[in-house]
DNA sequence: CTTGACACTCTCGCCACCGGATTGCTAAGT
DNA sequence: ACTTAGCAATCCGGTGGCGAGAGTGTCAAG
């Protein structure tokens, strides 16, 4: 039917209509037809051959036709082209990035769960969607000090001050009694010793001085690092990011449906699946987008993911974004994922 | 119209029409009309009679017809009538006890926010409605054991154990660098006075020995005080009570609503309006509930709250509850809210 | 006081219909 | 060869009518 489709990519010109059908979309969320882009497109076309070349896009699989008369509405596919290669980003305004830079600094002074759950409500009052920061592993965080504190009937209480005056709590049962003196010193071999390195290879060599048991350690050595081996065993799960905004996502017409409501609230609170997906760009660097169906979650088919590690140390150590429907501000949002990522790095990192 | 009506009682026959009436719709949700109620009433009376009774259950405020010819629905009025002097209590089933009892207890080593969590998800789980408990107040919990450490640049990390081997943690600011044997001499000094006694009486106490400083104070009792007092100061807010399937609200038919059901879950974001509430029921003892419009707050227009205080030492520390739709089981949901406040209660105070 | 009967009212689903919007196609124009 | 105007066809969304079903209020008889 149609002329040869000598390649898989769209002409200039089909591109230029392709961007301009999907912002409209993304503007105001009807679909587009022909006299609409004909006019809005800077172009002078006639509707006709606007048609044509929409034809060509929709068998090129960018965009579709809901039904018979109605405009047409960007693909995923069509979405994933987009992002790639047509958008045109807006860097953030300034004061968007000031308001973030000030409530993530807000709680400097918390945990890393505080800053992550500023950064999430921040990242979704900004763009009205529901943002989300997972919570840092905290195995890649240097070891700042340890002290253990006596509880009554054996349990010791282990305190870990980790990276910037973060502090983690943990009760150990232990095998025997331990007196007040006895744990400090064991916190005093274990402090000189591991300072200022990260939890994970903390952990891996008390693992190794405990295989690798030799004549040449004391009763203390041995003691200091069975303890230390214990308090740094990954504790309870706990949740594993900090979702805020949901309700933003009521507002779009897309997802008004209670059904889909429902699916997507409970995939947030099952955590199982959106972790998942996070965890695939800890991987790779900068934004990641998934836009659809690309998640392979059906609950997830109407939206779109944007999001971008975060570092200390310049170690992959979490990952930030925002959730919202397909249908979003992509030039807009993009940017502010990326600056946002840029700004809990820094905050993170800004400890001593 | 209607015969007098001499009180604004209804008489007894009325009051048997009204419960199976209210039992019938809490059961399916639909208007319920004179005929089936003539059948499923024990009483044996033609669906004309029942409708003369119903007029006057609707003249008294306790029934309404949404239109000219759909059955009647209870008000609130009616609601209220019910629980208060109609409804039969089913206790819970044995195996819902357990499985309340199980879930709490995992959480036992945990801090009061997780046993709170606990309660509130086998609250959701049980009920299918949303279950929502407040995290224990921690000014009224007793004091185990206080400890500093030093940390860089002025800073001191306070640990406070309290209650039930439950830690908390903050960091404090100081006007000078403390060496460690001044902060562990200040520990001692604030244990041997204060352990066993509960957060807000020992905070009073510093607060009044910093205002009334005496001659016979030494330097390192000034100290103490003045660090005590800092570290029991009431920490950042964080959030007030953990909510949990909230997802489940969406079943119900009344609230499939995407607008009110956005309004819903921005109160439970805020927290706010839904704190005010649950404080009110603190104050009383025993099982309370809040009827639809009763709350006062429009967004709960449609919902009814059933609450209900635990304690630590005899004394109240938290709300606990769950939250759904008027239209809820009141004879299984509020038993299981009594025993689900007994269960936490006596979890909390197990710590010996 | 209860009951059967009856007219009335209201909702809901169904169907038909119409206006509006957009498309694909064809034939003519540049 | 590409563009364009014109045209028939398609489909959605809203509107209005219609009938079935359900329940009510009332009245007069038991």
């Amino acid at each position: 039917m149609a002329q040869d489709i000598a390649s898989v990519l769209p002409s200039e010109r089909a591109r230029h209509i392709l961007r301009t059908l999907i912002e409209q979309y993304i503007r105001d969320g009807q679909p587009v037809g022909s006299r609409t882009l004909s006019r809005s497109a800077g172009l002078d076309l006639s509707p006709a051959t606007i048609r044509n070349v929409m034809a060509d896009l929709e068998e090129l699989g960018f965009i579709a036709a809901p039904h018979t008369s109605a405009g047409r509405i960007p693909t995923a596919k069509g979405y994933r082209f987009f992002v790639d290669t047509l958008v045109r980003l807006q860097p953030p305004a300034d004061s968007e990035v000031a308001m973030l830079q000030a409530s993530i600094e807000d709680r400097l002074r918390g945990d890393a769960k505080a800053i992550a759950s500023a950064a999430s409500a921040a990242l979704s009052s900004i763009t009205s969607l529901a943002g989300v920061v997972t919570i840092p592993r905290t195995s890649y965080v240097p070891l700042r000090h340890i002290e253990f504190l006596p509880l009554s009937g054996r349990r010791v209480l282990a305190i870990l001050v980790v990276n910037n005056a973060e502090v983690q709590n943990r009760i150990l049962d232990m095998d025997r009694d331990y007196t007040e003196d006895e744990l400090r010193r064991a916190a005093n071999y274990l402090n000189e010793r591991f300072t200022g390195r990260d939890l994970a290879a903390v952990r891996a060599q008390l693992v190794e001085d405990l295989n690798g048991t030799r004549e040449s350690m004391n009763r203390l050595m041995l003691d200091s690092i069975s303890i230390g081996e214990r308090a740094l065993k990954p504790g309870a799960p706990g949740p594993e990011y900090v979702l805020s905004g949901e309700t933003k996502l009521m507002n779009f017409e897309e997802l008004s449906d209670v059904e889909k409501l429902r699916g997507l609230f409970e995939a947030f609170g099952q955590q199982r699946e959106i972790l998942r997906l996070l965890d695939r760009s800890l991987a790779a660097q900068g934004v990641q987008i998934f836009i659809g169906e690309e998640s392979g979650y059906r609950i997830l088919d109407e939206c779109s993911i944007v999001t971008a590690p975060y570092t200390v140390d310049d170690r992959i150590v979490g990952v930030l974004g925002v959730i919202g429907p397909t249908r979003m501000a992509y030039e807009r949002v993009i940017p502010i994922v990326d600056v946002t990522a840029r700004l809990v790095s820094s905050a993170l990192n800004s400890g001593s």
